[in-house]
Formats: C-alpha cells, structure tokens, sequence
DNA sequence: CTGAAAGCGCTTACAG
DNA sequence: CTGAAAGCGCTTACAG
C-alpha cells in the first residue's frame, strides 16, 4: 500500500513532481543528469504512474475498445489478433469485449468504452448500434466498424463482400448436383447471415428446380447447429435437403456432429459447407467445404483506418471490402 | 464534442453537483423529486460519466484484469467465459489480455492493470511474475492464479491436476500396448508441460519397457504441434513412437494434421492423445482421447477466489484443485 | 533545463 | 435531503 507518487520520486530524485512528469513524458526536455536521477528514484520506490490521474489531466486515454460477436470463435480471435498486433505498434492497448451476439452486451461495453475515453473503437455490430456509436463520435471516441457497410457515410469499416461467399457456395453446390439448399445460421437478423442467404438465393434463381430454405439457429455456434440439424432430420427421410449451407463453421460443425450421430453419409446423402474457413473445419472428421476470409488481415486494417480517423476525425471515410475465397473440401465433393 | 459534464447537468436539474454525484452513485440518499430531474437532465444532455475522474477521485477501479496463455485456445475462451460471467454478476468488467506464451506480453499487461489500479488480476503465467504479483498486492491489487499452485502462500490458486492428468493418459496409452511414448509440447519451462510429462513418466516407470521420451514443440498452437510431428515422422520407421501425447488439443490436432497427410495410420500405427477436451478435439478427423478440464467452472472459481480475496485482502490465501478425466476416443482405441 | 501554480472532472466528508 | 469546499494524482502551460 506504500503506493509511491510523483511527488515522492521528485522528493527522492530532489526535483521538482513536474520535472519527474518531464522525464517519463518527454525525456528529450530533460538533462542526462535529471533523468537519470528521477530513474533511479523510479526504480528505487517502485513508483508505478496512475493511469486514471494521466487521463484524466491529459484528456485521453489511448486504449482501443473492440467489440467481437463471439469471443470463441476462432475467426473472430484471428480479426482480433491481428488488430491487436498493428495497435501494439502504434502504442495503444486493445480492450477486447464479447458482445456474445447479446445487444445488451453490446451496449454494456459500449458504455464502458465510452466512459473511458477511449480514442477508438472497433466493432462487429450484433444490434442496431448507430445512435451509440454516433454518441462515441461526438465524444471524440473514432469508430470502425467490422463485418458491415451500414452507416457507410459516417464510419469507416471493413468487410468481406458476403454475398458473393454465399453466391460461391450455392454456385459449388448446385455444379455438385445440390438443389434443395438449406441455408442455417442466425439470428436471421444478422447482416452477415442476410447477406450470405441473400446470395445463395440470387445463385440459386439461375437455375431451374434450385431452392433455397432458412432456417434460423438463433446464434452461431456448435450447440446452435446441432439442434437446428436434429430438427431437420426430424423430417421425412424425402424432405432432406440435399445440402447444407452453415453461415459459420461452427455452426457446421455442429451440424456435422449430428449428421455423423445419426449415420448421415456427408456429403453421399447430404453435403454441407461453411463459412470462415477456420483451423478446425479443415480438420473435422469430414474435411469441411467453407469461404475464407482473411481474418487477421481484415483485424489489422480495421486497426489502421482507426489510426487513420484519430489522427484526422475530419478525413473522408474509407471502406475496405475483402473478397471471399471458397475451400472446397470432402463434406461437399464425392469424387 | 459537447461533452456534458456534472456541472452542466447539475445546472440544467437545478441542483448542485454533489447532488447529482449522489443521484448517480447513492441513489437512496435523494429524493424522488431530485431524482427525476437528474436524470432526465443526464437523458437530456447524453451525459456520460468520466470514468478517470471518477477513478481518480473514489480512489478505486472495480474492473479485473485477467491475462490469459492464448486467446485462441478454446480452452482458454472458455475459462475466460466462466469468469467473466462470475464477475458481471459482481458488476465488474473484465479485461482480457492475452500473453501469448510471451513474457514481455505478459509483464506488458501486467504493467497496464498496475497502472490502471484494478481491483484485481486473473493471470495464468508464462514467466516468472512473482515479483511483480508482489508488487501488484503491494499496491492493493488482489491476484488469483490460474492453472498453478506456485507461489502458493501468497496468492490463492485454481488448478487442475496435471500429474494425474498424464498418469491417466499414460495409463491409458500403456493399457492399449503402448510402450514408447512421445511427449510433445512446450515450452518445457511451463509448469503445465512439465507437470503433464512427470506424471506420465511416473506411470511408464512402473511397467518395464515403457520409455517416455519429450519432444519440445515451443509453443502450444497447431502450427507447432506439426512441426515437431513432421520433423518426427522423418525418423527411420523403426524408431517412430508408438503412441504420441501432445500436452494440449491445439498441438494434438496439429500432429493429426501431419499424421494424416503422411498416412500414417491413427490408432493403429501411432495412438494420439490430447489434453484440454476442446470440443474440436472430438470433432476432429479421427475423435482424439484427450483429458477434460472443468474450464468454464475454473474461470467461475478463480473469480470467487478472487472476489474473496478483494473483499478481505488479510484472509488466508485458498487453492481450488480440480480433477482431470480422461475422455477415450478413436485415437488410441482401435476400433 | 527546471519549478510554482493551476486545473483535468469527479466524489467525499462535512455542515446545514 | 442538499450544497460549498476540498482534493484525488497527475500534466500542462508559463515564467524564469
């Protein structure tokens, strides 16, 4: 409890507490002999600086608050790393906030963000965040959003163009002689999961007999999947689809833990694909067809247009749109 | 850049400052009345409170920092979870930093939650942070280990015991005819590897001809769990293990990975075992046996221990040791 | 290059 | 129940 401050280490160096702010703030104004004076009575005391007096005197706080939709999920630790590594860079500590797909959550650390000061924020938006981050603007808290255009003339942002991954998909599975499509994610208000059916469906028109069927999971992970493929296979044996599309691969992998249960032959009698491309659908017991995004990528530009918009709150906003690439693997080609 | 301070809602309310610090903070101590225009003067104003001041002034900050090995071990997410759950149930914010096995990270982060005067830390350590724990409590800040009992009269602790999680692995491996057993994993300083490794070297001692030998991987991820198995596999076939034990699900799937693609049979030319129980671990091309961990209830207990520890930081220090067990798959039991 | 003074935005005793 | 005053620990102009 011995919490030594700045005018203690002043005391101990025998300067003034405004020399000893000099000196761990802007060395260069300091003589060689002051500064290596006021270190020594640093490292002597302990002295650790406090960080809510800095703040609160200086009118910032450097930190970055990132807000992901799932924490667990490797894809979204992988965006997350790689806005992590170009802040390290840039000096600025990532506060990392799962929003779990709950727009109370979301809201929650919003606040906690927004009461901290941070200078930025990174967020895949679960809610209708706009007026929140509007706020965080006016705050002169900087945003960027990931995973979505909306709000496209006031936040810069990052994305990956998502229905051409579900166009991409669909396009694979019909040419794999699929017609009946089953489309599982959600909650179906998410844009992702709109913009992957959106292009499913629009692929799916192209060709005659191809349809095209949602079915809300309600979130997107394993659990979600398991229980929306065991409805399914609830059907008559003649109602099946003939492929299933999972708007993540989580969500595949439930389903694939299902279908495994229940002796469905993947893809014989039922193919499935992904989405995310993550580390574990390309190891699944069957080898997971999906779309890769350039996760860390998408984390580390995410992080330089935030760079961009705190240097100049002024500048124009900028959008970044990745493009999909598909995996094909065993789940989806019988060869 | 309107931001609204206390003043300017005091003056809008028509009360003074104090008053609406009250009606934020100890609501009870004003009246109905006062209470309603105060906050409708907050409403009114978007005024969000400045959380430094605020910190600086009430000479506390209710967050928790935790610092985890790697973020993106679902293990670890998971344990994450549990605590972060526990803690907003105390109305506390977790911060999550993660060290990735690198110990300038770690005293990064470390150094952070110094600064930002948390109530509390949640670390599972890579180096030797004692010192600086030390000097964490020594500023008021309450820490709970996670996944080790070092440093056990300081600082209380949840843990698993991974002594018996490698007997029970070895057992297994030695009752299915295993004999030559490749430990691999690392770094070898982290007390989970070498603790994993003792307890299976101690079961192979007590059958004749069972040799334990261990294979530094570095790191814990599947990009060194392939490496090391690839550097194995180019050993003469004669002097391949029997069966390999990878001290975690991430590097596990990565041998898979390379056992796989070189074609090597799985259990039946080389058993696999894994620790961790991560669901991708049963999900993976061949189910891998591997040792589960109560993760989400860990992260739980840590942040019980913690809030404890918070509430009276004189009581004595408590260690929550939990049991592994061991999860038989398809790995290492043919058919 | 160094220091005395002021003040960042709150909350905490204390008095009324 | 409410308010005037002080002060949390630092950094920022400013003067020397």
């Amino acid at each position: 409890m011995a919490m030594a401050q700045v005018r203690d280490v002043a005391a101990l160096a025998g300067v003034s507490p405004a020399t000893v702010s000099n000196a761990l703030n802007h060395p260069h104004r300091v003589s060689a002999r002051t500064l290596a004076k006021v270190q020594a009575a640093i490292e002597e005391l302990g002295y650790v600086r406090n960080d809510a007096a800095r703040q609160l005197r200086a009118g910032s706080n450097p930190a970055v608050g990132m807000i992901v939709l799932d924490a667990a999920n490797p894809y979204f630790t992988d965006v997350a790393h790689g806005a992590e590594q170009h802040l390290a860079e840039l000096g600025r500590p990532l506060l990392l906030g799962n929003s779990a797909q709950r727009e109370e959550q979301e809201l929650t650390y919003l606040r906690l963000f927004d009461e901290q000061r941070v200078a930025g924020v990174l967020i895949a938006p679960v809610g209708d965040v706009l007026p929140k981050l509007r706020t965080l603007k006016d705050h002169g808290t900087s945003v960027v959003i990931i995973d979505r255009k909306a709000g496209a003339d006031e936040f810069s942002s990052v994305s990956v163009n998502d229905e051409q991954g579900g166009w991409l998909v669909a396009d694979h599975l019909i040419d794999q002689g699929a017609r009946r499509i089953a489309v599982i994610g959600g909650p179906g208000s998410l844009r992702q999961v709109r913009h992957r059916l959106h292009g499913t469906q629009q692929r799916a028109d192209r060709t005659d007999g191809a349809t095209v069927e949602f079915l809300d999971t309600g979130a997107m992970d394993t659990a979600s999947g398991r229980e929306t493929v065991q409805r399914l296979l609830e059907r008559p044996r003649d109602e099946w689809p003939e492929a299933i599309f999972a708007t993540n691969d989580l969500v595949a992998l439930g389903a694939l833990q299902v279908l495994a249960r229940a002796g469905v032959e993947v893809p014989g009698e039922i193919m499935l694909a992904g989405y995310d491309d993550i580390e574990f659908a390309a190891s699944a017991t069957i080898p997971i067809t999906s779309v890769r995004q350039p996760s860390e990528e998408m984390g580390r530009q995410a992080a330089e247009l935030l760079r961009q918009a705190i240097e100049d709150p002024a500048a124009a906003v900028q959008h970044t749109v990745f493009q999909p690439e598909l995996m094909v693997r065993e789940s989806t080609s019988a060869h």
